[in-house]
DNA sequence: TTGACAAGTGGAGATGTCTCCGCTTAAGAT
DNA sequence: ATCTTAAGCGGAGACATCTCCACTTGTCAA
């Protein structure tokens, strides 16, 4: 059960609705397990939950969706460990904890490769044009932000450049698209990709 | 008539296949201006064009194929372009000329934002991975790596970054997907975008 | 011309996404 | 217990991508 669910609608789910979406959970997960997240189709999720295509577009407008209820908790988790780290990092200067940052998130990120390349695919065709970032996106954005600014205040040079520009640049880099092409055709392993986006955001 | 595909095959190609070419090509670029690239499908090119799905498909892969067919050209123009512009400021520093092709290539973006887009977008089913980036790619990218190596060179700082890292981080900024997010959800101008990347990967 | 055959065609159909809507059922009110 | 009702269900079907393969047709050599 996901406990960050029930915190805004204060109707309850009825029984039934709830029994359905653990069917849905379970089979998401042991599908994608057996077959990888990219072969595994809705349909195939909906009859091995036992259910039908209505019910599981009901819950979750696309696989995308799906694969975000199947990490939020991991995805919480990862947010947490960050925030750990940023209190007992709290003397350390910035460019420090920006590098621990992304090491503890591109940690998470190997971690749940596919399930995160499901996430951003949304590759649908019923498309309020997603143009806009998720919640999550904007969090991790905030916390770049913040460390981006400290270095810029400590250094009395004057940066010509925005912070919230770089930091969104910096995400690009660590989209599956971004990420998976250093990694598997570049070859970079991914403390290297880390030493690489430190190099070129933070000098030296 | 494409007069870039015929280098390669020497192998004519037989003239009814050539006339269903130009009517897919017609068609499509009907469809796609009356009613947006993102909106017609393969489907009703096919039916436009009069032809089976099919012979469409024997052509074309998938809708990304036909758009990049479909501005195959305007990017050997940019290319040529961007070529003489170098030429004519060969004396210019590489900053200036790294500048110079960018705002080339963010102009001929602007201009077919929704092919480009198009292009982009492979969330086909059949995926052979394609980790990997077309030859267009890789010849904007060797050009934006030639500049970098001259900045480094110049400047007698040894520079800890990889050139062929920064011009992937540079050009995935170009992405449909991260441009567009610049732009119409942070609200840049195409300039300031180009302002924003070069602050950020040369210094003031 | 004609024959052979590679090249090309087209549409049926497998599979997938996603919606619509009539039917069912859980849950609070009476 | 029963009634009401909104939440939930599920499958038919619209529409998309993409493949397969029996059939057709240009083209080239003889």
């Amino acid at each position: 059960m996901n406990e960050a669910d029930n915190l805004i609608p204060p109707r309850s789910e009825r029984r039934d609705a709830a029994e359905n979406r653990q069917r849905i959970l379970n089979a998401a997960l042991r599908l994608f397990e057996q077959h990888g997240v990219e072969q595994v189709s809705m349909n195939q999720i909906a009859t091995e939950a036992q259910i039908g295509p209505g019910t599981l577009y009901r819950r979750y407008r696309n696989k995308s969706e799906l694969c975000l209820d199947l990490i939020k908790d991991n995805l919480v988790m990862v947010f947490e460990d960050i925030e750990e780290y940023l209190e007992q990092n709290r003397s350390a200067s910035p460019k420090t904890r920006l590098k621990g940052i992304l090491t503890l998130f591109i940690r998470f990120r190997e971690t749940k490769t596919q399930l995160i390349t499901g996430v951003e695919d949304t590759a649908q065709t019923s498309r309020p044009k997603s143009r806009t970032r998720s919640p999550l996106y904007d969090e991790l954005h905030g916390l770049i932000v913040k460390q981006f600014d400290e270095i810029t205040a400590l250094e009395k040079v004057q940066m010509n450049t925005n912070s919230v520009f770089q930091a969104d640049l910096l995400l690009t880099a660590l989209s599956s698209d971004a990420y998976l092409f250093q990694r598997d055709v570049r070859g970079y392993t991914p403390d290297e990709i880390v030493e690489q986006l430190c190099a070129t955001f933070i000098g030296h």
